[in-house]
DNA sequence: AATGATACATACTTTAGGGTAAGTACTTGT
DNA sequence: ACAAGTACTTACCCTAAAGTATGTATCATT
């Protein structure tokens, strides 16, 4: 009567799968919808948080320290916060983050000759 | 008394950032937890959809037609069906497709170097 | 007449991502 | 005393993506 049908299958695989695809480590750590956007602007150096909410008008606040702390947390981006009131706290790519550009600039290029 | 804050912000600069920025532009072709992985394992050729199945186990099936549909109709496979019994469909990259391999690549070079 | 192979389709549910709207802490300026 | 600036935090909601389970069409074979 239950004829379980194998064509819909297991995603205990994924896991695995997420540990030995590179595509895919590299799409968990970049691929939401304001990552990279936080990455490119990011390119250009070191922002405040102010200036990156100004940068970026379409983010919500919410999204954009959310966003940063992953990629705090990722070691894609650094974090340093001065001790002074009111609050001076600036973002600045890692060495890793800089190293992910060609892949931004990969896409950018992609996307200038097929839009 | 209803003093609306400034800091959570708009989002109907979304859509505009969405046709202006190409990374994002990118993502949205690419930019799932399938689409990356399926590109892969068509850049090695043309391969049949039972091919694909069994290439990569995790997928259910329909997100593997779900996702094949939409890289069909963003132009980025080519859908070739044989009018036979039972059916013989294959997939291959169209040329935009195959011009996504080094975006893929710089992405695994990425993730290989920081994994 | 039933089974198997192939390439799908579909109804339903769950989950994760993103969005909204506010609140907080600390100090300087008026 | 109170507003203003900075960098967050938090509770709640909503939607879209993904997953589960099953169904379908066609013909050939047994």
């Amino acid at each position: 009567m239950t004829a379980i049908k194998s064509s819909s299958t297991i995603q205990q695989n994924k896991k695995t799968a997420l540990e030995m695809c590179p595509v895919t480590f590299t799409m968990e750590k970049i691929g939401s919808y304001w990552k990279p956007i936080i990455i490119y602007h990011l390119s250009e150096g070191s922002k405040r948080y102010s200036e990156l909410k100004k940068a970026i008008p379409a983010v919500t606040e919410k999204m954009l320290i959310q966003h940063l702390k992953q990629l705090e947390t990722d070691g894609l981006v650094i974090r340093e916060a001065r001790p002074v009131v009111p609050p001076y706290v600036t973002y600045q790519l890692s060495e890793s983050g800089r190293q992910l550009l060609p892949v931004i600039h990969a896409m950018a290029t992609w996307a200038t000759a097929h839009m």
